[in-house]
DNA sequence: CGCGACGTTGATGTCAGTCAAGAGGGGTGG
DNA sequence: CCACCCCTCTTGACTGACATCAACGTCGCG
């Protein structure tokens, strides 16, 4: 990336907070160890002996956790300008596993590079923690649907949340996006079986909601998607101190 | 309290971590300020505008998230020793609400004297994160519940799991503990319908695995629940660099 | 060419939801 | 003291969403 404006990961904080010159380069330097993963390969990242944390530039990833009887459970997706790793750093974490869906291209960020990164600049910290406070808040908004919604419902809110993480990095076009997510994947963190996922699909597609073929999400029907699952994007919206 | 060695909260800390007195001494000065809520009424915890914090020191809250269709998912129950905002003040938390499940008994914490707190005793911050990271691992834990168990696994390992927590703070005796939760607690925890959360107790009570009658918890065949449930402490126990 | 990963479809089964009714107990007001 | 209500728990009959089982299609790749 030749200009550090352009990253994922300043374009997600830029929305929220305008950040200085002297931001930008301090996030630029954290940016220097660059590293590459191929597709399917699990990244090990064992909080206590491994202290890095990355910063997700390209391609996507899943953290999910094995459960005894074989299944997994997915629990978020990360997309460029996200963290992997990051609540290790700041919390001593609980154990899942990181598993590229794409290859994928990250910085590699030394946790003390990254706690100094903070005191020198309190409000990328504050950017980045407020960052991070979204993906919680995503991980319950998930439990809530997983619990809550139906299958087709739980569907559309989850394309639909996607859709708006990566507008904010600018990987959202006017009515769909890329998702290279197989329906596994979906089946794994929608509590589904694959050949639900498929059927339910059918249906939105049919219903004239969405389409995914050929790794592309294409909205046919926003407002009925919105109607359908009650997503209410309040939960992704947090604005407020950080205006500041 | 007489002796601050007996809250519930330094209970928990200290299976992990022995404290210092002068650990103990700070630990007892954030104790001070007793606050009481009625069961029912929901304490309102506005993350910003309202920077405390509480210990739970006596009866049981539930922090929930209500839906855009009225039912609610609830995320998480807080026992005695456990900390009520704690998130919003390390980062910048979700919008759920908190419920006293019974009267309840807190001690408010300012954020200021947490922090502050925390910079005098950096043992018992690691401590104090160590729980908070377990409460993390428990949402996840949770949404892996709902999301690939079934309803009688599903009851089972959250009973399992509540009794684990409760043994750390002295509130669980051989068999069982006193549960002030009602069926309609379980399950709008659970992603169930009361009557089916009904019909799983029974069904659990004739297998001769367990019995919550009267509000008391009593397991009939640990071992039968654990098989059943898969549950594994695992993630309850995360034991390691504290110990140093 | 054969194999493995992913996607598609149909038939059938079952777990949990829905609807409905009632019982026990505790609180409150007449 | 009784009457009433509300909250919680209980049970039964029926329904339906999603799982299971089983095939088959397609594409890319060694």
């Amino acid at each position: 990336m030749t200009d550090i404006k352009e990253s994922p990961l300043s374009r997600k904080l830029q929305v929220f907070v305008a950040l200085s010159e002297d931001e930008l380069g301090v996030l630029k330097r954290l940016h220097l160890r660059r590293r590459s993963f191929v597709a399917g390969r699990d990244l090990v990242h064992q909080g206590q002996s491994d202290q890095a944390v990355y910063i997700l530039a390209d391609g996507w990833v899943c953290s999910y956790k094995l459960q005894p009887d074989g299944t997994r459970q997915i629990v978020d997706f990360q997309i460029p300008g996200d963290f992997l790793g990051l609540r290790s750093v700041l919390l001593r974490t609980s154990d899942h596993s990181f598993e590229p869906v794409t290859d994928i291209q990250a910085a590699e960020v030394f946790a003390d590079d990254l706690l100094e990164a903070f005191e020198k600049t309190p409000r990328l910290a504050a950017a980045i923690l407020w960052a991070a406070s979204r993906d919680e808040a995503m991980v319950v908004e998930h439990l809530a649907g997983v619990s809550r919604r139906a299958a087709d419902a739980r569907m559309a809110h989850f394309l639909l949340e996607l859709g708006a993480r990566l507008k904010l990095v600018g990987m959202e076009s006017k009515k769909g996006y890329v998702c290279p997510l197989t329906q596994y994947h979906l089946a794994d963190a929608l509590g589904l079986r694959s050949v639900h996922v498929n059927r339910v699909l059918r249906q939105l597609r049919e219903s004239g909601l969405l389409t995914l073929r050929d790794g592309r999400v294409t909205f046919d029907n926003y407002d009925g998607l919105v109607k359908l699952s009650g997503f209410d994007p309040a939960y992704l919206d947090q604005t407020g101190p950080l205006l500041k």
